[in-house]
RNA sequence: CGAGGCGUAGCGCAGUUGGUAGCGCGCGUGGUUUGGGACCAUGAGGUCGCAGGUUCGAUCCCUGUCGCCUCGACCA
């Protein structure tokens, strides 16, 4: 009653200001926090979990495609990080540098790694003699810093976690077959892990990655109808393999350069997976990433064997999932239920006097907050194929929101209309110049997102100059 | 980098027309409670962002500075 009011003003309403929102969600829910330096955040145990969690799942796949993980130095000498000339102009205004060291100043400036092309070519160089060697596919979990002006927690921070993965191949369809697959792996990541469901395409020259032939991306989109790019995958080219001087002996005995990629999915997965799924009540964690998969809350717990049966309950469960018992007794049930649902708990477990009783118990689905007994000796069966249908149907509502929020525009009045009235993808045939893409951007303020993979005729013209198009490229307003 | 806002207890905020600080939440302890954010009692917690100036005296006034947040242009 009087508590739901006060509930309510615990997080700011979503749909009033989703900043805001976003911002309660991340220091609530315990995920994150400030730390004294700007755009540098402390990762917090329950956030960290499901960074672990997506770094499992992802580190997988990679493997399964014969990807080894490696360490790279932290810091870049500038003449390294000057090579390649797309590279240095896209990075360089944001690069911290390193230039004293043991209280004298050094020689040459050390740049913190903003993304560690230029590291890899260097020892691939080096390690690379034979077309029997390759590929060399590698990949490094680690941290880099970009001194963003704008910050937010997982989103944009100076400092973030991140994977990325550099390989070097033997010819340019191995390369280019191998970057579609990094990003089908992001896609499965995405998708199945976080529920949520991708554009995938290419990004425009405009929009691709310094120093790269072509970028391809998986594009998210957030519940307030801005896009979050995903994951992106790099077809390299020989740009950098010439640059680094990266050649081998192929097959008929010549020198060749070889072809590379790189590939990246960040800590601000995290944040898309608040984005996606959150509500007024707050997180709302997919069962696959989720830290804690069911809560069990005991009702009285002080009273008879409450508490014995919840633990026995717990003991049983915690061999198919990752379970929480929380036996406080210095908070209310209501207020457990409150805490437990703004971090996100799929499943939560009431059991107490009455349950006991019945031989059942009440399991809650957090995405839905549909209740229902279950019978304590079904309970670990049933709870299996419910944390199926709560990944399934979360992952459904997010593609229909998606599916909601794409509309197709013929002209600028079109394209700017839906923009700010539904937000979310419009897509638009483009005659492919980087003019109309400005003039676009200018315009409405949304940037392309990429040219999709499945691509649809929706007219002849240009939705900006209204020349000749074949292309069909979606724009949207973007994290 | 442009525009705005804010720095007082862990968090949210008062406050002193200048006399060295208070409320709510949270936290510790004891007890009563527990089916949707409990209650009583008691206690701990502050160089009032930092520096300088004015003043007998500054958390308050002035100047500077630093930091943080939000919104815009750039990025994972």
């Amino acid at each position: 009653m009087s508590n739901k009011k006060e509930f309510v003003r615990d997080i700011t309403n979503i749909d009033e200001d989703f900043a805001q929102w976003y911002t309660d969600i991340v220091l609530k829910a315990e995920l994150a926090d400030y730390t004294a330096v700007k755009g540098f955040i402390a990762i917090r145990p329950y956030g960290y979990a499901i960074w672990e969690n997506i770094q499992a799942y992802a580190d997988k796949r990679f493997k399964e495609h014969g990807v080894k993980n490696v360490s790279m130095p932290v810091l870049i000498p500038e003449s390294l990080l000057n090579k390649e000339k797309d590279h240095v102009e896209g990075f360089a205004p944001e690069v911290a540098w390193v230039t004293i060291g043991g209280g004298e100043k050094l020689e040459e400036k050390l740049c913190v790694r903003p993304t560690s092309e230029t590291i890899f070519a260097t020892m691939y160089s080096k390690w690379l003699n034979s077309w029997r060697d390759l590929p060399f596919l590698y990949n490094q979990w680690c941290s880099v810093l970009r001194w963003e002006k704008e910050t937010r927690p997982f989103l944009r921070s100076r400092e973030f976690l991140w994977q990325e993965g550099h390989t070097i191949h033997e010819t340019e369809e191995k390369a280019r077959t191998f970057t579609l697959d990094m990003l089908e792996v992001y896609a499965d990541v995405i998708e199945n892990l976080l529920a949520i469901p991708v554009l995938k395409g290419r990004k425009t020259k405009k929009e691709q990655f310094a120093g790269a032939d072509e970028t391809y991306t998986v594009e998210t989109l957030m519940h307030d109808g801005r896009a979050l790019q995903g994951g992106t995958s790099h077809y390299l080219g020989q740009n950098f393999t010439k640059t680094f001087d990266i050649k081998f002996q192929n097959r008929k005995g010549e020198q060749e350069y070889a072809y590379q990629t790189s590939w990246g999915i960040s800590t601000r997965l995290i944040g898309a997976v608040i984005m996606a799924h959150g509500d007024n009540r707050g997180l709302k964690l997919p069962p696959m990433v989720a830290p804690t998969q069911v809560v069990i809350v005991p009702i009285a717990q002080e009273k008879g064997n409450v508490l014995e049966e919840a633990e026995k309950i717990k003991k049983e469960l915690t061999e198919k999932f990752r379970v929480e018992l929380d036996d406080r007794d210095n908070y209310t049930v209501g207020y457990k239920f409150n805490n437990w649902e703004m971090k996100g708990v799929p499943v939560r477990i009431e059991i107490g006097p009455k349950e006991i009783e019945q031989g059942e118990v009440i399991v809650t689905r957090r995405d839905t907050l549909e209740k229902m007994p279950i019978k304590i000796e079904e309970l670990s069966e049933k709870l299996e194929n419910l944390m199926k249908d709560i990944q399934q149907d979360m992952f459904n509502t997010c593609k229909k929101r998606m599916e909601e929020k794409t509309t197709v525009a013929h002209n600028m009045e079109e394209l700017e209309k839906n923009l700010n009235e539904n937000q979310g993808f419009v897509k638009t045939m483009w005659c492919g110049s980087e003019e109309c893409e400005d003039k676009v951007k200018e315009v409405t303020g949304a940037p392309s997102r990429c040219i999709p993979f499945e691509q649809e005729h929706l007219g002849d013209t240009c939705v900006c100059c209204g020349k000749k198009a074949d292309k069909m490229v979606v724009w949207g307003r973007q994290y």
